[in-house]
DNA sequence: ATGAGCGTATGCGTGAAGCGCATGCGCGCG
DNA sequence: CGCGCGCATGCGCTTCACGCATACGCTCAT
C-alpha cells in the first residue's frame, strides 16, 4: 500500500475525474488510473463507480475517503512539524529557477532581511515542477516562479496563495562592434541569418520567450526574423556569457544585463527595441508557515500587477 | 511513502532489534534496515537511536510511532471490514498447502458444514509463507499448516490463536511386485540404492520428513539408508501417482494412501514399518472473525495434541 | 442512426527501485 | 585481544512503476 494512492484517491474524489486528478497529482491519466486500480485491489473491492457521470464513490470508497483524509493529514502534519523543527533555526527555504535566483532574489533577500529581521536563506534551484513539488511537500517555504498563460503551474488555489513579486523584460542583446553597433542584429536576412543564443525548451523562460516572439512577429513585423540557433542552455548566465563573447544575439532579462548595456559591453540587438515582458510571483502554502517565513512574507512588497 | 514502512517501524519499535523485526516482517535484516532508513529520509529526521542497546526511538520516532499505530490499525480494520463485507455471502476462506487440502480438508469441511451450518469454502493453496501472509492481511479466515520445530511459522501469539487440528503420519510405500512384496524397499544397498520419490525442499513436508528421517536413522538403524532420488515434486499427489506406477519408494501421508494400502495397490516399503508423525494446527486471527468463520471455528474438534 | 469527441482502460518499452545475498564494520563480552 | 553479535553497505537481479501510444466505451449533436 503506497501512501501516494491515498493522496491520489482524495484528489480523485475532489475532482471526480481521472484526468483532472492526474493533472493535480502530476502524473499521466493512465498512471493515476492504475494507481486507483491498485488501491482497489488492495482494498479488495471497488471504490469508484465509473459508470456514473461524473464518477461517484462506492460506499466502501466513501469510508476509505474519510480514513484517507485523516491519515494523510495527520501524517502530513507530523512530517511538516518534524521538518520544521530542524528548520526553525532561522532558515527560510525558497524554491526558484536559476535565472530568478540571480536576478530577483538578491535584492529581495537584502531588503527583507533589513525589514523582517535577520534570517538565513536556503535556495533550491530547479525546474518549476521541482519547485512546485518542494512547496507541496513542505520542503520549501516559498516558490518564486514565472507566471504565464502558457505555464500551467498547477498549484491548488485553496491550499496556496501568491502575490505579484516583480516583473522584468527580455531584451535582445549582442556584443557591439568597434563602432558601437551590434555585432548581431535583428532581423537578419535569409542568406545571413542572425546567430542566436536560445534557452532549452524545458525551461520556463523558453516558453515565455517563444510566446512573446510569436506575438511580436504578428504585431510589429509581418515577416519572420531569420535566426540561426547557435547555442542553447538551460541557464541564462550561460547565454549571457556567450553574448559577451560575441557569439550571437540572445534574449536576456534586462536586470541581468543592464550594467553591461550601460557600460557598452552589450548593446540592444533589435531594430525596434521591443522587449518581452515577463512576470513572476511568490507562492506559499496557506497554512503552516514558520514565524520567520511569515515575517518575510509580510515584508515582501506587492509589486502591483 | 510506503505503508509497509510504518508497519516495519512498529515492528522495530516492539522488538527493538532490526534482525528480530525483519523476521517478523518476513524480510532480510538489510532490507528492513533500508526501509527504516527510507522512512527516516521521508520524515527528514532520525527516528531510531542506533547507539543505545537495545536501540531506542528518538522523540520524533515516538511521535511517528503513535500516528503510525493509529494509521495502520484504522486502515487495516477498514480493509478487513471491506474484505469481510463481500465475504459475508456465506464464504469461509482457508489457506493451506496442497497436501493438506487433499487429506485433511475434505473431512473437516463436510463435518463442519453439518455441525456449523451450511457455508461455502474458498481454498487458497500455496506455501506456508503465503498462507501466513494471507492470514495476516485478512485475505484468509483460517490457516491450516504443519507445525514442527523446524518450521518457524512466525505468527504473533498475541494476534493469532491456534488449535491442534489433527495428526497424520508419513509411511514409506511402494508398488508391489507380483508376489506382493514391495518393488522398492528400505534399506537398499550401496550398489543397489532404493529409487526414491521426494519432496522439493521448499515444501514444509520436506522439512518434516528430513527431520524425521534423521531421527529414525539415529534411533533404529545405525547405518544410513541407500537412496537414489528419482523424482521430486512439490505436490504429494504427484508422488502418489509415481508410487502407483512403480517408479520408486516414497514417504506419503497415510491418509492419502490408506485405501491403496488396503487394496494392495501400494505396500509398505520399510522393513521396520516406522512411520513419521506429522501434526498440523488450525490458525486464525484473534479478532475480527466473520460470524460464519466463528461458527466453523467453534465446531472444529480439538484433536488433543 | 451515425459519427465525432471526450474520458477511461490497456499494451509496450524503458528505467528506476526493491530485494536477497555476501560482506564490511563497530561494539561488547569472554 | 580475539571472537561473536548486530547493523550497514556493495552488488547483481528481478520486478514494477512510469510515460507514451492507442484502443474502447459513452455521450451528444447533426
Amino acid at each position: 500500500m503506497d501512501h501516494k494512492w491515498l493522496e491520489d484517491f482524495i484528489a480523485l474524489a475532489r475532482e471526480k475525474s481521472f484526468s483532472k486528478a492526474a493533472d493535480l497529482r502530476h502524473v499521466t491519466q493512465p498512471q493515476l488510473s492504475r494507481r486507483i486500480r491498485s488501491l482497489e485491489m488492495w482494498a479488495g473491492t471497488d471504490l469508484v463507480n465509473r459508470a456514473t457521470v461524473p464518477l461517484s464513490l462506492t460506499e466502501a470508497g466513501e469510508e476509505l475517503l474519510a480514513i484517507s483524509r485523516q491519515t494523510v493529514s495527520s501524517l502530513g502534519d507530523l512530517r511538516a512539524r518534524l521538518q520544521g523543527r530542524q528548520d526553525n533555526t532561522g532558515w527560510v527555504t525558497l524554491a526558484t529557477g536559476r535565472t530568478l535566483a540571480r536576478t530577483a532574489v538578491p535584492g529581495w533577500f537584502t531588503q527583507t532581511r533589513r525589514d523582517a529581521g535577520d534570517y538565513r536563506l536556503r535556495l533550491l534551484t530547479g525546474s518549476i515542477l521541482e519547485g512546485v513539488l518542494a512547496l507541496e511537500q513542505g520542503a520549501a517555504d516559498f516558490l518564486l516562479a514565472y507566471t504565464h498563460p502558457r505555464l500551467p503551474l498547477v498549484l491548488d488555489d485553496a491550499s496556496f496563495e501568491s502575490l505579484p513579486f516583480g516583473r522584468d523584460e527580455l531584451v535582445a542583446v549582442s556584443a557591439p562592434q568597434s563602432n558601437g553597433k551590434p555585432l548581431h542584429v535583428l532581423p537578419g536576412t535569409a542568406k545571413n541569418p542572425v546567430n542566436t543564443l536560445g534557452y532549452t525548451p524545458t525551461l520556463a523562460l523558453a516558453q515565455v520567450l517563444q510566446d512573446g516572439l510569436q506575438r511580436q512577429q504578428q504585431q510589429l513585423t509581418k515577416q519572420p526574423w531569420h535566426q540561426h540557433l547557435m547555442f542553447e542552455a538551460d541557464f541564462a548566465e550561460s547565454l549571457h556569457e556567450q553574448a559577451l563573447q560575441g557569439a550571437g544575439m540572445g534574449w536576456l532579462p534586462r536586470s541581468l544585463v543592464h550594467q553591461d548595456l550601460a557600460q557598452g559591453r552589450l548593446v540592444l540587438a533589435h531594430a525596434q527595441d521591443a522587449p518581452i515582458p515577463i512576470e513572476f510571483r511568490l507562492f506559499r502554502p496557506r497554512k503552516s508557515a514558520s514565524s520567520i517565513a511569515q515575517r518575510v512574507w509580510m515584508h515582501t512588497p506587492h509589486h502591483a500587477g
